[in-house]
DNA sequence: CGTTCAGTTGAGTTGCTTCAACCCGTGTGG
DNA sequence: CCACACGGGTTGAAGCAACTCAACTGAACG
């Protein structure tokens, strides 16, 4: 990861972009596809129906890559969105090639990255399909956490997620409402306490842990790309 | 894909296995990674939670390619199953590096697949989180439509799914009992007709697509890689 | 001080699930 | 050849989890 910043920062600084929060993703370029590199902030990659209904199909944190392109490498199916203030990098997919390329450092870690947001992807799908709201809460509660403090000591439990209600729903399948009874019904047993605007602190791991249905342990290897 | 297949049938024709309905896959080697090729036959890419409640991720049809390898490159945490009787080659991952290496065609075309199977997965997310059952269920009819006449003349309306309403439901996050509810509807509807064991005929097209809320054309771009 | 917007809570509704019975085609053993 | 069990599909009845609608709160902001 840090190889990633560095390469990045060296090679192509000069097409740094600060976006808003809210603002929505485009690549800027005529008709050239873009991979775009997040330095900061989150992004969420969503897909709605006409109806007006989205659903966030993956958050995207600091250090991660993405490319909207679709099958016919033209048009993208997917929004992508920044829920807070963020720096990415657009690159676009040829130079990403060579850069591939040129650095099997940067190769291997983008496949370790591809294949942890494949679990993670195929992790919320199962919940999505076959799991109560409890536990769809738990689990991406579970997640964040488990991204958000990857490098960091292990015995911090408090971590921010820069969404509302409303976003947190819209990516665990839920109605907004929902998820606030959820979220209180965490606090009031002493799982979890919520504060400004998303800050959430674990104060019962395993209690949350167990309402998710995974195993900490299994989840990150299988989620987080550091340890590998 | 042709191309794909003559490669492999030619390279790696020994590696063939044949599998019986319901058989679960397991690379056989001992420690080394396999990259699976269906040529016959359907699998079901399926994961599960500790109550036994299954859900399948996506569904893989001869000609395509599936590479179950976790993060930490060992465990898998997906499971394969032969939901018919199927031939696949399995292939360890090296050499299947060296193979796309060599061969820019079936690079491009397995590119091709991995976007495809992407916006398949994004599409059956959106419905899991924010769909009634009947959209969920007319939008894999839909989806299984156009992948398996991608490339018959398109005025055949009818085709087989080799699985049973236990495994619709699996895939499409809802109980058997509904899905068989549902595809009732829609035969007395007219929409459709469903004979022996999952023989699906489409008669209103329109009205089908209309249920899963999108366009054909639309959706056949982005989910069948052989027009790009 | 009024407006706005996210979060919270209650009440009522509904879509899907669960449970259970039943049907029917298939296979199997007496 | 019949009897029987078995598994998948079908249908009804009842329950419940999550949704919608709507009202209220409180913080943020002009």
């Amino acid at each position: 990861m840090l190889t990633f910043h560095l390469v990045l920062e060296q090679t192509l600084g000069q097409n740094k972009r600060a976006l808003q929060k809210g603002a929505i993703l485009k690549a800027e370029g005529d008709k050239s596809q873009h991979r775009f590199c997040l330095i900061e902030g989150w992004l969420a990659v969503s897909k709605s129906l006409q109806d007006g209904e989205q659903q966030i199909l993956d958050l995207i944190l600091p250090g991660e890559t993405y490319d909207p392109t679709g099958v016919d490498g033209n048009t993208s199916f997917v929004q992508i969105e920044a829920l807070n203030n963020v720096v990415v990098i657009a690159i676009d997919t040829t130079t990403w090639a060579r850069l591939l390329q040129d650095n099997p450092d940067l190769r291997h870690s983008e496949m370790l990255q591809a294949n942890a947001a494949q679990a993670r992807q195929s992790q919320r799908m199962l919940r999505l399909g076959k799991s109560s709201a409890e536990t769809r809460v738990a689990y991406v509660l579970i997640e964040m956490y488990l991204r958000v403090t990857k490098s960091k000591p292990s015995e911090i439990f408090a971590f921010h997620m820069p969404m509302g209600q409303q976003q947190l729903a819209d990516f665990s399948g839920l109605s907004s409402v929902h998820v606030c009874r959820t979220l209180r019904r965490l606090n009031r047993q002493g799982i979890i306490t919520t504060g400004d605007h998303m800050d959430i602190c674990v104060h019962d791991v395993p209690a949350l842990v167990d309402l998710a249905g995974v195993d900490l342990e299994t989840l990150r290897n299988e989620i987080v790309p550091t340890a590998a």
